[in-house]
DNA sequence: TAACTCGGACTTTCAAGAGT
DNA sequence: CTCTTGAAAGTCCGAGTTAT
């Protein structure tokens, strides 16, 4: 951090450009200050740096802030800095690594930079300084939306395609008389709508841009920017808005206060998502550090810094605990950190439903004591999704903390699978499926089963009678482990392959799948492994077909979601190329007339074509992303 | 007729290499 | 270190298109 700090803020670590970007643009401010004094040019004199809003539309630009056209327009006048002349790093720079350049294209993410790629990669004590980043990683080639129209000859044009999120979920294209909304509002917007559903701590989006004129949370919004451009074919902005979220982070400037851990939360899920774990992991032990020491975890915090207002104070509670479940996914899905804050007694209120909080209603908030406490009183009190999502982190928590954490004993096992159960059973009916009151898809109780599922694959799968060893190249989320023999072979075997096939099963919700957390890329991963595995398993022959429907709706949703996060093309990749094995190594095994034996025509026939068929639904994914990463 | 779109001329900026 | 060069990125004029 300390390099990344001084490569930033300090400008005298430049040694051949004195400037981060155009020495006309101001470096202080993520939405740049208009650069000069107007009056002091002429009308007629070009500015140096036009607004998002101006340069998009061709227009002249007259450099204030808001400029005049934004003013009349009532829309926001972004600037941002400018990337010109800039023609990639210095061919050079061994002479000094850490310099940073305008657009510092960060080196390639290969193997060494992409943890996803190998999990079991011991954890750097030395924060990745920024010349560390790529380009490639901030910018996944081919964003799509299905609220954006399809790329045409100019990219800009693609903005003109607006559209507004209502809060619940619901996109309302905006009628075409309303202002057009500059790249940046429409990267809020992409937040509001895909991201904030999977983790919603901050404010309301209406709520935040009213606290954007009392406080400064430009931390906040540029990370909330930065997110939301990776669902939006936005080209070299996307660049420049994770620059300004990683240089406001750390900027001297910026509060450390409770918007500073949202803005680390909203990171970390990106950088992850993008294949940085390494960058993702040190501004989550920093989050989790500044968390800490502001007492977020604490009952007091939501009031005393609530400013009275309880939609704020709902807001901090659900900071605490989106860290808690954060840092208890991604410990969960790479299997290099422990979930620190699962040994942090936190007394902090569980937040409220989502209707509530967006509605301002909010209760009295309830604790997880509470939540212990009916448990074992056995009354069935109704807690809100969010909190059986804590509660189901909760458990991988506990399955974290066994004994001899890899292979544990089948007795420990058994106490866990319990827990797992017991969540599942103690569950109130409103809460039984994913799907709210409305019919609507609850996403608190979507990723509270998505961790429940993963839970019990990781937690039965050592033990379990699938060698997943066919699968051992798929280490895009976590490290492959091998299979102990055990016992308990059928039942171990059993309860993952129910768990693979329910996480399959949570794809076909009728929601976007990019709007799911991005941490689903993994446990999608982890129950593609058990179907590989089984695939592979001759013995599983009976119900094939079944098998490749799974396989398809696991190969289609890490398609999609490969079109944002490029962990998921990662992944997607390798359960290609271990299909593509398992393929080869079947046909061989076919050769021999004893594979056969003992079977019906019909089912050698039905064997043969479910293999092509399952092969035929593969092939669709794109392969493994090479280890170096391409230019965007 | 006003507002909008966007091709493209022109300008600015940077990296790289040559020269001092 | 300065200067030159080539190319990418940026500004915004103005012709063409669309909306009112």
């Amino acid at each position: 951090m300390d390099s990344y700090l001084q490569s930033v803020s300090d400008p005298s670590s430049h040694s051949s450009s004195p400037e981060m970007y155009a020495p006309a643009v101001p470096q202080t401010a993520p939405t740049i200050s208009p650069p000069g004094n107007p009056d002091s040019r002429g009308p007629t004199q070009t500015v140096p740096a036009a607004c998002l809003a101006c340069r998009g539309k061709h227009l002249k630009c007259d450099g204030s802030n808001p400029c005049s056209r934004c003013l009349s327009s009532s829309s926001e006048c972004v600037y941002i800095a400018s990337r010109r002349g800039y023609k990639g790093p210095r061919k050079n720079s061994t002479a000094n690594p850490n310099k940073r350049h305008a657009s510092d294209s960060p080196p390639s993410a290969g193997s060494e930079s992409c943890p996803m790629l190998l999990g079991a990669q011991v954890r750097t004590t030395v924060p990745a300084s920024m010349a560390t980043f790529t380009r490639a990683m901030t910018i996944p080639d081919a964003p799509v939306s299905p609220f954006v129209a399809p790329p045409v000859t100019n990219s800009l044009q693609v903005f003109r395609t607006p559209y507004a999120q209502d809060i619940n979920g619901v996109v309302a294209t905006v009628n075409s008389q309303a202002p057009q909304r500059s790249i940046p509002e429409q990267c809020i917007d992409a937040f509001y709508f895909y991201f904030y559903p999977g983790h919603p701590a901050v404010l309301p989006k209406a709520h935040i841009m009213n606290m954007a004129k009392e406080r400064n949370i430009e931390h906040l919004l540029a990370a909330m920017r930065w997110v939301g451009s990776l669902y939006l074919p936005i080209g070299p902005a996307r660049a420049t808005f994770f620059e300004e979220t990683m240089r406001l982070l750390y900027a001297p400037e910026t509060p450390k206060d409770g918007f500073l851990v949202q803005a680390m939360i909203i990171a970390i899920i990106g950088l992850d998502g993008c294949r940085q774990n390494d960058k993702a992991r040190d501004i989550l032990s920093d989050a989790e550090r500044i968390a800490i020491e502001l007492g977020l975890y604490t009952r007091p915090y939501a009031t005393t810094h609530g400013c009275g207002n309880p939609r704020l104070e709902e807001s901090w509670r659900r900071t605490w605990w989106d860290l808690f479940v954060v840092d208890g996914m991604i410990a969960g899905v790479h299997r290099q950190t422990n979930f620190l804050l699962y040994d942090f007694t936190a007394d902090v209120g569980l937040p409220c439903e989502e209707h509530e909080y967006l509605s301002g209603k909010i209760p009295r908030p309830m604790y997880l004591e509470d939540f212990d406490d009916q448990l074992f009183s056995g009354e069935d009190r109704e807690f809100s999704s969010f909190a059986y999502r804590v509660a189901s982190i909760r458990n991988l928590g506990r399955m974290m903390r066994l004994p001899g954490s890899g292979f544990s004993p089948e007795e420990s096992v058994d106490r866990i699978e319990s827990l797992l159960s017991n969540w599942r059973l103690h569950l109130p009916k409103s809460k039984r499926d994913c799907l709210n009151k409305d019919g609507q898809l609850d996403e608190m109780m979507f990723q509270a089963f998505m961790i429940n599922h993963a839970c019990t694959i990781i937690l039965h799968q050592p033990l379990s009678q699938l060698d997943s060893s066919p699968t051992r190249d798929v280490t895009a989320c976590a490290p492959h482990r091998a299979v102990q023999s055990g016992d308990n072979f059928n039942l171990h075997t059993r309860h993952i392959i129910s768990a693979a096939c329910s996480i399959s099963k949570m794809v076909t919700y009728n929601v976007p799948i990019t709007s799911h957390t991005h941490f689903f890329t993994c446990v999608l991963t982890l129950s593609s492994i058990v179907h590989l595995s089984k695939w592979a398993a001759v013995y599983f022959i009976q119900d094939e077909e079944d098998l490749r429907q799974q396989i398809r709706l696991n190969i289609g949703a890490l398609n999609k979601l490969s079109s944002v996060w490029r962990a998921a093309e990662t992944a997607g990749g390798q359960v290609k190329g271990v299909a593509q094995e398992i393929y080869r190594s079947r046909k061989a095994q076919q050769n021999n007339p004893q594979f056969w034996e003992g079977l019906t025509h019909e089912q050698i026939r039905s064997t043969m074509s479910v293999d092509e068929g399952i092969m035929s639904e593969i092939n669709l994914l794109p392969s493994a992303p090479e280890q170096v990463m391409p230019p965007p």
